[in-house]
DNA sequence: TTCCGACAGTGGGGTCGCAAT
DNA sequence: ATTGCGACCCCACTATCGGAA
């Protein structure tokens, strides 16, 4: 065993050796194998790596930084520590000249790995380790390697945020120091998400009583506040608390002091009504000049949960407790509108929320168990989000061959409507909704229909009608109609329907008449 | 034995900011 | 000034494993 100085090999040929497994089970037991050797001070890179990820974060190294192929070193000689020091130089090169300086680093990376070692650190540069094994897994393999119950590092993980931490500190002092790991004012936690489910019925049916609150079509925000400390946080506990200072405002103008909620910020137009989700995104990426544009596009935080009020942790309570303080903090309009239903004989009310919702302009609504305690970082089936689904006939324009798994599969397909001249115009791709069966059946026939195949995208042959589902038309300069579908998925081939019976731009845009081209 | 929850994989479009052109 | 790239918002859906029922 090599005391602190792993070898980058080791982690290469464990993550060779766990994407060549499909048993979970199995996976999990060569990355705790793995952990176990691994010295305290060496987890917090080890592991992230074993989980398909780098502890910086991203590094600005894409694909195109990558380059060429670099010729591998002949045998293993990098350590886990020395990679890790100079990713670290990497990712904090910046100004003038620094993409030249990062590609030169990543070249002498490369070429100081061997071809295992640079197929591995290619898949942790680009996020595409392709292992079959993410965060879950890693926390899986951590506890097996530790001894500690999976449970409870799952917990420690969602209160620290991140991986890391959790593992630096149970390999260093074990599982008790898992009870360090709490809920902390100004320390995010993962947020708890939603399932989908096909209409208000069924998810009224599946969670019996619950409430049933307007989806507003946003970004998500963590609000903590410590005294005038406030700290605002996305989905990915990044930290956006300089881009919206309006939203740290109305954290202050509450009356307690100590608390972190949870919610969504939204542009909301002088009606109320909100403004579309490519306006909330953009100011909320806005980043240089703040000031401007928070003037031209004001956001409104609007809570719909929280964690934690005056240090008491709030997290297990039932939704139903954690609401009512919920209620006691935040005033009405700061608040998601919402209706509470008793069991599935409630039904009808809140179909008609949903349809109020709809006409106040909002995406759809969140059916939530009012049992369920604030589950954060895994998808609980106690949060479930219904919208309406749209559905067109499209005609196959192009298709592009598949990764990975869809190797060899004619996979991302290219949408056409009918335009008025006869022709098509293309609205976008799609690659999902597809069975294995339409994967293959696709290939084969859009083969049979292909007019040209420059190795990337297979052109065909506009005769193949598609049944897609999508949530919205969205603004495009990409695409010749001026619009983009949101969310496109396959639904069926239509092989009953010919291409001149396709739906045309002119009807898609009469049915979205609030999106102007 | 069957069912179902959790997970990973497969990428989609838009927007912003930075560096390069 | 414009373009290209990368990061990060939003996200749907299927296949699979393995524990629950």
């Amino acid at each position: 065993m090599h005391h602190g100085c792993m070898l980058l090999s080791r982690l290469a040929d464990v993550s060779r050796e766990v994407a060549a497994t499909s048993a979970r089970s199995r996976k999990i037991a060569l990355l705790a194998e793995l952990f176990r050797e691994a010295e305290a001070d060496e987890a917090p890179i080890v592991i992230p790596y074993l989980a398909g990820r780098l502890p910086q974060g991203r590094l600005g190294v894409g694909w195109k930084t990558l380059g060429r192929p670099v010729a591998p070193a002949a045998a293993p000689a990098l350590t886990v520590r020395g990679t890790d020091a100079l990713l670290t130089a990497l990712g904090s090169v910046s100004g003038p000249g620094s993409q030249a300086e990062r590609a030169r680093l990543v070249g002498e990376l490369m070429g100081a790995a061997t071809a295992e070692e640079q197929h591995f650190l290619l898949g942790l540069l680009t996020g595409e380790v392709r292992q079959g094994a993410l965060d879950a897994v890693a926390v899986e393999g951590l506890a097996q390697a530790t001894g500690a119950p999976p449970a409870e590092v799952r917990r420690a993980v969602m209160l620290a945020g991140s991986l890391q931490p959790v593992a630096r500190a149970l390999l260093a002092d074990g599982p008790p120091s898992l009870k360090t790991f709490r809920l902390t004012v100004g320390r995010p936690v993962l947020p708890m998400l939603a399932h989908s489910a096909s209409s208000v019925t069924e998810a009224v049916g599946k969670l019996g009583a619950c409430a049933v609150e307007e989806k507003l079509d946003g970004i998500r925000v963590q609000v903590h506040r410590d005294g005038d400390d406030v700290r605002l946080y996305t989905r990915t506990l990044d930290d956006i608390t300089d881009r919206l200072p309006e939203v740290t405002s109305a954290a202050r103008e509450l009356t307690e002091r100590r608390f972190v909620l949870d919610g969504e910020v939204i542009a909301l137009g002088e009606d109320g009504r909100p403004r579309s989700f490519q306006e909330t995104a953009g100011r909320v990426g806005s980043r240089v000049d703040v000031t401007a544009a928070a003037e031209a596009v004001p956001v409104s935080p609007v809570f719909f949960d929280v964690l934690s009020v005056d240090d008491r942790d709030l997290l297990d309570l039932p939704f139903a407790e954690r609401h009512a303080e919920l209620a006691r903090l935040v005033p009405e309009p700061m608040r998601v509108r919402r209706t509470v239903v008793t069991g599935p004989q409630d039904a009808t009310a809140a179909e008609e929320f949903l349809a109020e919702t709809l006409l106040r302009g909002h995406e759809g609504v969140v059916v939530k168990s009012l049992d369920a305690p604030y589950s954060a970082g895994r998808r609980g089936a106690s949060w479930l989000k219904v919208k309406p689904v749209h559905t067109l006939d499209l005609v196959v324009l192009a298709a592009e061959w598949g990764h990975g798994r869809r190797t060899g599969k004619l996979s991302n397909l290219h949408l056409g409507a009918r335009t008025a001249d006869g022709g098509f115009a293309m609205l976008g791709k799609t690659f999902k909704g597809m069975t294995d069966a339409m994967l293959t059946w696709q290939t084969g026939h859009l083969k049979s229909l292909a007019e040209r195949d420059d190795g990337h995208v297979v052109t065909v042959r506009p005769e193949l009608v598609v049944e897609i589902a999508y949530d919205g038309l969205q603004r495009s300069t990409r695409y010749p109609a001026g619009v983009t579908l949101r969310f496109a998925r396959v639904v069926r081939y239509r092989q009953d329907k010919r291409p001149e019976e396709a739906d045309t731009v002119q009807t898609l845009l009469a049915a979205h008449p609030e999106v102007h081209p």
